[in-house]
DNA sequence: CAAGTAACTTCAATATCGAAAGTTACTACC
DNA sequence: GGTAGTAACTTTCGATATTGAAGTTACTTG
């Protein structure tokens, strides 16, 4: 089902805000892409120099979606040559409490794992 | 990788707690059954029902590689015929905090979604 | 004009998903 | 005894997504 379709038939899967959250989130990287947004990162090159190596065919794809999904948007911060900041709007910044209860979470229950900054 | 090769090599893609808690819970389905075993369901047959409409095969995958992450264990509560009941572990209970806070995005951003009981 | 850089795009191989049908082991009904 | 039903999966296979690598575009810098 594409946007058009979610769209015109108001839901993908069910009308819990858990199911239509991981629509938009739900996968292994976009919340990855969000961390680094709220940790300040803008750009591409940034994003994609992250420690788990995202490919960059994925972070091409996670950036359109995430900006369909509203969660961020992009906007060239120069011209010749041009370049693209991304950043989250303020429906991607509350993003940021699912984040730290996922990374409280995983603290607790992964072991090794450990925040920077 | 194989979950052999992350147990000997220590992580899979870092050590951020939000990149080894996606690579447990991040995808567009486990999150799911994990809320309806906080909800109370425990069989295979009611974790089938729900409205998302799960695949049986995805599901079958997902309890496995839930149990194998440790956030539930599963169990047969009668035999003759045989019968499985799914139940959180304490790790797996830990979840409803980032469930939570996915709730309450996912009321204030996604419109339209609601939450029952 | 050669080299470098940011931001992508394309490609081919592999992996995963999803819908439906099939399997196993039993109980219940006629 | 035979047919139907049920829970819990498993299998199949075409469609879709992911991955790693290489290629492209538009510029700047030396």
């Amino acid at each position: 089902m594409n946007a058009k379709t979610k769209k015109s038939q108001g839901f993908a899967r069910s009308r819990c805000p858990v199911a239509n959250t991981l629509d938009i989130v739900g996968d292994k990287w976009s919340l990855l892409v969000v961390r680094d947004l709220l940790h300040g990162k803008q750009t591409y090159k940034e994003l994609a120099e992250s420690p788990e190596g995202i490919p960059t065919s994925i972070l091409a794809d996670r950036l359109k979606r995430l900006e369909e999904g509203g969660i961020i948007t992009s906007a060239a911060y120069q011209e010749r040559p041009v370049r693209y900041a991304y950043t989250l709007t303020e429906k991607g910044k509350a993003l940021g409490e699912v984040l730290l209860a996922i990374v409280r979470w995983g603290k607790k229950y992964v072991p090794g794992t450990q925040t920077f900054k």
